[in-house]
DNA sequence: CGTTAGTTTGAGAGGACTCAAAGTCTGTGG
DNA sequence: CCACAGACTTTGAGTCCTCTCAAACTAACG
């Protein structure tokens, strides 16, 4: 059940030897979700970090009574509502599981806790929010850089998996266009 | 010459001593340069994280000749073109001196060592880490939650010294419209 | 005082949105 | 196994937003 997220933390951090994943391992709890479950609303504090066993989430939050969709993250990857999980602040985003979920959890406490016990956690977490930081970091200069067509592109090219699982009208808020533009884009680039 | 940039980041990680701080400061370089120079050029790989003593910058690129900017920085604040830094590989974007400018560096060899020699700096480098995606992770919602209009509204009411200190055009570019239509909307919402 | 960088204005084209309606697909109950 | 309801996608028409290109204006600098 953990060989997934042993593998994925040693790659962050090679560091971590055998030994500090002893340690780790105990803190790690479980957690399932069916598919349309919210596993964290907007407004309540994010209290853990979470690995995704298997299934997919949809990270998002309404502006103007609009779902709009920031994030997805599927099996063997990572995620959180990361700005409340650092400033223990209530959460901006909802995070939806879009199938059945199983998620392995690091929770808020148990994270400081393992910092101060061994300095080796601390390039975890390090390694953590610099990974982040790069992923939506590149994130971020697309939506400057492309434009929708261009995004929507992007993803078919780098992301399928997006394309293949989640509803087009997610997508669509995800580049930033309506539900009926995107549907036209599509119908225009299936065309070149 | 040293006081701002020690308040900065013993505010940002407060669990740095003033023992701790001895250890860090013999690591920091300063650097100047004159208004239009550029800090790190696209291509280049991005060796500090730099501290601003005084000055102002602006990190861009170019995409389809035209220039995109993603972000600025100001007097007390920090930038680096954050992703090569950390990666060491070529940095996507270029940093350019937008006032004379007087930096202080810490180099990316200087912090590895200081992660090894003593988990404190550990801590520091990751609330580093953990600050920058707050920040660019807020921005990132702004371009997807936000018309252009409400996103110029938004500098105008939490970074007035982007607009009092930044040419339009570059302004225009970070909240991702062109020029013209910048000075359009600006002449609409004086009417307001 | 002329040059250059930056901003504003204008006209026209294309992109993207809204609202509304018609299809499509899927899961469920009869 | 079929029919229907609900969720999603596509299509259509009209409007508004934003872009491009070009020109006029302004401000700053040597």
């Amino acid at each position: 059940m953990l060989n997934q997220v042993k593998a994925y933390y040693k790659k962050l951090a090679p560091e971590l030897t055998e030994t500090d994943w002893k340690a780790l391992e105990p803190k790690l709890t479980f957690q399932q979700f069916k598919k349309g479950e919210f596993v964290i609303r907007s407004g309540e504090i994010c209290r853990h970090v979470s690995f995704i066993n298997k299934g997919l989430v949809r990270i998002f939050h309404l502006a103007e009574g609009k779902e709009i969709c920031v994030g997805f993250a599927r099996e063997n990857e990572y995620f959180s509502s990361y700005t409340s999980f650092l400033t223990s602040q209530p959460s901006y985003e909802n995070i939806e599981a879009l199938e059945d979920c199983e998620l392995v959890n690091l929770s808020y406490t148990d994270m400081q806790a393992i910092y101060k016990s061994n300095p080796v956690f601390e390039t975890f977490g390090r390694k953590i929010a610099e990974m982040l930081f790069i992923m939506i970091s590149s994130q971020s200069i697309g939506l400057l850089s492309l434009t929708p067509e261009e995004r929507y592109q992007f993803i078919l090219d780098h992301q399928p998996f997006i394309i293949q699982r989640v509803p087009q009208y997610m997508i669509a808020s995800f580049i930033g266009i309506t539900p009926e533009h995107l549907s036209r884009l599509r119908k225009k680039m299936s065309g070149k």
